[in-house]
DNA sequence: CGTCTATTTGAGATGCGTCAACCGTTGTGG
DNA sequence: CCACAACGGTTGACGCATCTCAAATAGACG
């Protein structure tokens, strides 16, 4: 959302507005709800499960993804701590939501949350802004799947990367991807050889540093985002 | 959204639920807004401008994209009569809406709907819905251009259309198209060529036919359903 | 140490993009 | 009324970016 950029992976950050005063009836509601704790590759929820809760990551990630009939697999997220994940889902959830590494949750029931949406218009509000927010980065991701280059992908998906790790307050030059090379290939609609060789390629052209596989460090801001073909629009 | 296939090329459909008894604060405030026409290849609004209003198509059909700095366009979705643009964007619009043919809009200015939100739990809840379905649709293009071939896009493209027509009471299985081979290209993720010649590949096959270029009547349901890779999850 | 999974790398195939020509329709002006 | 330009659409030939298939390597774990 903040920039008018790349692809924004996470799916909804529900921060507070900087002047957000007292605690919303969301965040009373957030403190005192439970706690789940799930291993990497356990389903927070699948496609078809009863929506019964939403979800806020507190530590972890979760891949969000959904599946053709033949087994192809489109991730269309990934949440980070902060993250509400099950929005938007009438009943059923629509899609799968997974671990990607160990994470930890609040659930929230749905049915508690209608009931309080309906008796404080600010929730109300809240939620519409965070679905709005997870919209408008679905937006970017498409534009980039729709019409990016395979290295423009993987440059713009690194860079968003890069922002976000920024944004929390942590190093936007170095930093550990938490998915694989198979999430990061179907998030961006590629294959995993091709995913594979753009980060071998990026490193032989001295952009990037590769230590682990899992491990980046920026070494050419500049010049990636050159080549991301980053700036939209004139 | 209500299919949990294909693409829904709707952004927003702005129904109230048949439980829906006494008009909505949104619908009132609808009937009483300014109406606005606008030509075929007239921008509603286009990214940059100050989000002064929402609009609803009332008669006609809009283009909703991206474009990116060397040109590179990605349509996000096109809005017909019902369907809500503008929504969700903060200060300025964060993408280009243009007629594709001559329409009428109802103009809904932000300051009052985001007053009127504030009071009102009900309409709160009835834009997060809104952008709800927008987010669905959205991800099931992603879906599309992310994983699916040529054929399958333009497939899954024409059933959305005639599952479209056919909830709004008109003929499921024959229509006019109101965009163009490059507009269908670019919600797509492919060029004109290709779109031309999947149009023509269809029709060989027995599949389609095509009295005008804009003018499709589907031959076999069941057969391009199978084309489509339609139906998403095991 | 051996197994399993993730990643990398290579070689070859192909689906789609690119470039270019052509066609049909529409609108315009001589 | 016709010539012509402009535009959208179709078709063809060719090239290439990416996919597919395959094998080697590297870590992670018991």
């Amino acid at each position: 959302m903040s920039t008018p950029t790349g692809l924004q992976p996470h799916p909804v950050a529900l921060r507070t507005a900087v002047a957000d005063v007292q605690p919303s009836a969301l965040e009373q509601r957030l403190a005192q709800s439970s706690l789940r704790r799930v291993e990497a590759k356990e389903f927070v929820f699948a496609e078809g499960d009863p929506t019964t809760h939403i979800f806020q990551v507190e530590t972890g990630a979760v891949a969000l993804y959904k599946v053709l009939c033949d087994g192809r697999r489109q991730v269309v997220g990934f949440a980070y701590p902060g993250d509400l994940i099950g929005l938007g889902a009438e009943g059923e959830h629509v899609m799968n939501a997974q671990a990607i590494k160990p994470t930890r949750l609040r659930c929230l029931p749905v049915a508690s949350l209608n009931q309080l949406a309906r008796q404080d218009p600010r929730l109300g509000f809240k939620l519409y802004e965070a679905v709005a927010r997870e919209l408008a980065a679905t937006r970017d991701l498409l534009l980039t799947t729709g019409q990016r280059s395979a290295t423009e992908r993987v440059v713009s998906f690194l860079l968003a990367f890069s922002r976000r790790n920024e944004r929390s307050g942590k190093d936007a030059r170095a930093f550990d991807l938490p998915m694989t090379r198979a999430d990061i290939a179907d998030f961006l609609g590629l294959t995993i050889e091709t995913v594979s060789r753009t980060f071998t390629k990026l490193r032989g052209m001295g952009l990037i540093e590769l230590p682990q596989s899992c491990t980046v460090r920026i070494k050419n801001l500049a010049e990636l985002q050159a080549l991301a073909g980053d700036t939209e629009e004139a």
